[in-house]
Parts: structure tokens; sequence; C-alpha cells
DNA sequence: GGCTAAGCGAGACGGTACGTCGAGTCTTGGT
DNA sequence: ACCAAGACTCGACGTACCGTCTCGCTTAGCC
């Protein structure tokens, strides 16, 4: 979580564990309340009753610090076996669209995302914080719906991972898209019509 | 284009025509220098030569200015008859991508929606400027594909309706995860795959 | 009064006369409301209900058009032969002691000078529209009181006006510095001890 | 010499003493060269390699930083015995004619006095700063020559009072009058008629 | 009575300075 | 070594006013 790189001394005073969490905390208030480009580092530091010199020992920038603030956020999802491939799905997908709809997540995770495209390390701390931790629930559905039979079981380990790359970002991308950029809600009808073209494609695929 | 949205008083020095190519221009100009955080309007103004209250008279904030320099872009899309629907797919996510891939647009798109997620007028702006404006090229191909019988008919509108606006949210939002997010090219490859799940899903669904 | 130098065209439209008198009421009275450093040319013409064009067309900046705004109180002062060099001084001395507590007065003159130390032009003409008008009183005071015989007649005219000049700095400076710089009230009894010290004065260079 | 009201914070890193210093040097020096009119806070900053927030955060304007870094040079001025009240009185016009011909206190002097029409702290600054300061010299002038026998012993203190503000008023206005706004030289044929006056007024005074 | 040169209100224009705010750093004294 | 406090530099913000300009529209005087 910290970025702290360097082996870390032995001696002197240890970091306040404390301090870490209280600053998380009011980085995500401060979202909720100011949204992303309002929130500033000294106000964090206010609300978590720290010394803005204690974030800056702890987190690069304000890109690092909503970051990790956020990336907790994304660990909540989970893939619980629903018993069919499209009941995962459309669970996964209504777990994305509660998460992208609280504040906090709505206005941080699309600025960082424009911020990474001109910030190399930022973008490297978001896929590791943030993206690839979420793969594996496609990972985790297909192999389910493998055993289950609901899809042929792998052939070439490439084709598999491409499609796996596909989905996520097709699942991911118009979620987003559906809640940000259109601005539309993403309920149950929609979610619906989402799952069955995934299924539909996939079947398609599995059959040639 | 401007937000003029009182009727413009008939008296007085009319305002520059000029003055607003050359702001767009030095826009795009520092978009592509120096990226959407780094963009001051100073600097914007420098570059095109103006006041910088002659910007702040036309635009309200950095936010409009940006939408309205970057919409022009989107403009420039365009649905050629490739003969199939697949072939019309691959081609518009390749000028997508292709779009997607200007720095221009790759910085500012994020963070022009990250904002809009707490400014209402900035949601509409993105809407009415650019959103909307590409929904055509889905209800385009969508009607060509039908004439060459590549999809049934209509049946119900509301039906139809709802399922462009799933595509649309599908090509765009993963065309933009992939660029963006998962910071992968958007080659080939993942747009053939892309686009047989996409005929895939909807073919599945035309023949229920 | 207005600054035109050059010998002013015969032909096209006349300046309007009411405008001048609008625009130097309403320079006063925004000097009465705002003071000198809070007056705008901008205000001024609103509240003349004149174009700010019309303003720079009769004065070259906020400097002169308040000097000759201010100029006219001073005409006000008069010397009315009170029967003896006392009384008459200490009736110039209220007079302009008043005029100086009016807040228009109080507030312009003091920045003009200030504004005429590193501006020729401006030192100009607030010697010719305010500071040399009102040694005429000096002057008339002093022949009034020798043809009373209060004091000698003239001798040699240079030692004259240099006591002429005197006395101009000295009272002017005098109440000027009490109202303004000590701030405190010019009464009766300071009048009265300073008229006293004049004419002390006077009568000692006399007798030698 | 500071705006520090509070009692000081002993927490926290202390203002930078040299800092104080180098900004009201750097005010003169702008003074000289660009007079008040033209004397910016940014540039001043520059001049004094300071940021303008440390400006802001020790004087809230530019009058109070002007009064401050004027007011010092008023206390160069002295009153060495010189043997009789007409040399002490020539010496002293002499001193602050010269001062007045300095062109950071001739530009500012009157400048702060006008702002301070419409503004109580900066009058009571103004006040406190270098008007007060400056009585001494008629205290100290007036008790030599009573006990060199020039003027007689105190009759009753509130008279005496009086004729001393009277004196500075009288003293201080003329040479400012004569400076500033007749803009005429102080010279010496100007500074021993100045005195005959004040002397011939006083000793008129002392004798009934 | 039409021509014409200037005046006029309106408001946009290029500039410059303002005073504020936030980022990120540095310097205290104290833990 | 950590920490809270708060001053520091830097740079952008959005606003205000200056004095100029460009419109379209009067308005007086001379032909």
């Amino acid at each position: 979580m910290c970025r702290r790189t360097t082996p870390r001394s032995r001696t002197g005073r240890p970091r306040s564990a404390e301090a870490d969490l209280a600053i998380l905390d009011a980085t995500r208030a401060a979202l909720v309340e100011l949204g992303w480009s309002k929130l500033t580092m000294g106000d964090v530091a206010t609300r978590a009753g720290v010394a803005k010199t204690t974030l800056y020992r702890r987190w690069a920038n304000k890109n690092e610090l909503v970051v990790d603030a956020v990336a907790v956020l994304f660990d909540e999802l989970e893939l619980p076996d629903l018993g069919s491939l499209q009941a995962d799905i459309e669970n996964v997908v209504f777990q994305f669209a509660a998460l992208l709809e609280r504040p906090e997540t709505k206005t941080a995770l699309m600025a960082v995302v424009a911020e990474s495209t001109r910030d190399e390390p930022l973008r490297e701390r978001i896929r590791t914080s943030i993206v690839d931790r979420q793969k594996r629930l496609v990972l985790e559905g297909r192999q389910r719906a493998q055993q289950r039979g609901e899809l042929p079981a792998d052939r070439e380990p490439a084709a598999v991972e491409a499609t796996d790359a596909l989905i996520f970002d097709v699942v991911a991308g118009a979620v987003v898209h559906r809640a940000l950029v259109s601005a539309e809600p993403v309920d149950g009808d929609w979610v619906k019509r989402l799952s069955a073209l995934l299924l539909g494609g996939l079947s398609a695929a599995a059959e040639r």
C-alpha cells in the first residue's frame, strides 16, 4: 500500500500505522464531499489530523494517494458461484456498477486514468493496484463456466488469454461508459442485454 | 460552438471570429504538448495571441474550453459502406482507436469526463458536443446491416433503441478501456475478436 | 476646462456640453462615495450616462479628470473684507478647512499631488487649475492690509513676492497638514493661534 | 515594524527576519525607480527574492508596506544644539526638505496620506510610525530655547501643548506644501524667511 | 437636402496587476 | 527517525481596471 520502495531503515521512530488509515479514510471522505479536482492535500491532512509532511512522506503526490485510497474499494468485488455463467456475469456487472455509483469512485477513477496518460509511474500503480487485481474475476468466471460445461475446455493458452482480456475490457469498459459517459442507469434491463450479448458472442466463438 | 446563449446584443464591438479559431487551435496544441493537467488558460491565451480575458469572456473554464476544442475531432469519424457489418464495425473501431491515440484526445477525454461527474452543465455539454453526435454511427451501421439482411428488420422500436445504446456503450467503452486503462494496443487481432464477439452476440439475439 | 489643445475642427458633430457637466458631477459623486483609489473610469462613465470613449475623448486619464472635477471647488473660496487682517486670515483659513473637510476634496487633493511628483503635465495642470488660482487670496489680503495701514507699503517687489509665496505655503500647508496628516480639527482655537502667529511674524518683519 | 498583533505561535517554522529587511529595502528601491503608483507587489517580491505570498503574509496591502518602508527614513531627522532657536529651526527645516527631496519619500508620503483619508487603520499606522515620532523635534527644540531664555518658561501646559502642535503643523505643512505642491525649492532664502516668521510670531506671543 | 466629418453608446480587445489558493519543500521544536 | 505546525517558493487562478479599438447609429453644419 505504502510507496516506500527503499528497504526501510530499522532505526528511528517507526511510522504510525494509524496515520495511514486515517489518511486514506480522510481522502475518501474528501473525494465524496469535494470530488477529485477540489480535493487538496492540506484538507486531507487536516481531516486526518496529520501534518502535510506526513502525507508526502508516504505518497509522492495527490494522484498516488488517491489511487491507493480508491484501490481498496475495488477489492470488495466478489464472484460467488450463482450456478450459471449468465448469473455470474450479471452479478459482477451489478457489483461493478454499484461501485461506480459511489461518489468517491466515480470522481476519482476517470481522473487518475486521465492523469496516467502522461505519467507512466502512475499508470503502473493503477495497473497493479486496481486493474490487474480485477482480472481474476474474468479468469475465475471463465474457469467456473468451463467446469460447468457452459464453455469448452481450453485449447491454446494464448487465445484463452486474449479472450479473457477482451471480455475484461468489454465488461469494464461498457459499464464505465454507460455510467459515466452516457450517464444512464445500469439497470436490470441493460445488464440482461449486456450479458446476453456476451453469452451469445462467447457461444458463437465456441462453436467454431 | 461558442457558449453564447443570450441572443447577442446588436450594439458594441462584435466578438472576433478569428480569436475563436485561434483559441481552439491553441488549446489543441497545448493539449498535445502539455497534456490536460499542465494546460493553463494563460498559456493558451498566449499561444492564441489573445488576452486571458478574451478566453474567459467565451468559456467559463478550462473544461468547457477543452470540450469544444476536442469535440470537432470526433466529427471526423465516418462510416463508409464496406460491404459487410463485420467490416464496418472493424473500420469504425479502428478509426475510434486512432482518434484515442492522438495525444490531445487521449489526455483530454477522460479528464473532462471525470470533471463532469461533479458538473452537470459540463456533462450536458459533453453529451451534446461529443457523445450524442457519435450515436449516429451505430444507427447507420445497424440500418445498413438490416438492408443487407445481416440483421433482422426492426420489431419494437424500444428494443431497437436499447440495443443501439448497448452497442454504443460496449464498442466505445471497450475501445477506451483497452486504450487508456489497460493501455494495450488496439491491433487487428483484438479488433477481430471484438467484432466477432459483437456479431455472435447480435446473431444469437436475432435468432431468438 | 477641456484638454483640447488642437484648435478644434469646425465640421462634424460638436461635443455635448451636457456630457462635460454630467461627467464632472459624476466624478465628484464617485469621489465622495468611493474615494480616489476606488474610483474607476468605467464607473464614472456609467454614473454620467456616457460611454467610456466620451471620457477619454476629453481627458487623457483619471488624474486629469479628477483635477478638473475638484478644481472648481477651490474657486468657491472668497475673501470678503472683514475689516482687519486678522479677521480676513481667520476667515480664509476656516473656508479652506471646510473645503478640505469635504470628502471629495480630502481624498482627491493629496492623491493627485502624489501622482504629480512623477508626472510633469499633471503638476502643470494642478498648478494652473488649482494652486495659482488661490494665490490671489494672499495677494488681495496683503494689499487690503496695506491700505488699512496694518502692514507697511511695499518696498522692493521681489521681497513682497517672496513673502506672499511664503504666507501661501504656510497657510495652505498648515491647514492641510492639520486636517489630513495630524487628522485633528481645524477649530476656532487653532485658527486663532495660527493667525496670531502669522500676524506676530509679519509685524516683527515689518518693524525691521 | 511588522504587523504581528497576535502573540505569535510557538510552533511551526518561524518567519524569516532576513525576508523582512529584504522586502523593505526592495520597496524603497522600487519607490525610487518607479514611484508609488507604478510600484507593484509582485515586483517588490521579485526584487526581494521572495514569493508574493510572503509579502501578503506580513502586510495587508501596498499602503501598509510602504508606510513601514518609508517610516524608518524619518527617524534619521536629528536636532543637534546649534546654539540658537533660529539655527535649530533652520537646520531641521533643511533636513526635512532634504528628506522630501528623496524620490522614495516624495512619491510615497502624499500617496499614503491620501489613502489614509479613507482607511482608518492606515491613518493610525501613519500616525504612530511617522507623525508622532517627529513631534519630539518640536518639543526638544522648544525646551532647549526655554533653557537658553529665548522663550519664556511654561505657564499652563495645555497652551504649551497646543502651540507645539501648531508649530509642528506649520513647519511640516509649509515645507511639504513648498516642496510638493508649489514645487519650488526649499532654499536658504525661503528657510530664513520661514524661521523669521516663526520667531517673530513666537516672540510676539511671548510678550503678551 | 444630401454629404460628411465628428460625436456617441456599447462592448470587445490586449494588457497588467491584483489578491488567493494549492502543490510540494523546508525548518522549527518536540516525541 | 518520526511528527505537527506553519512558513517558504512557485505558478496558476479568475477578476478588475486601464486605455484602445471597432461597430452601427446620430447629429450639426456646409455645399
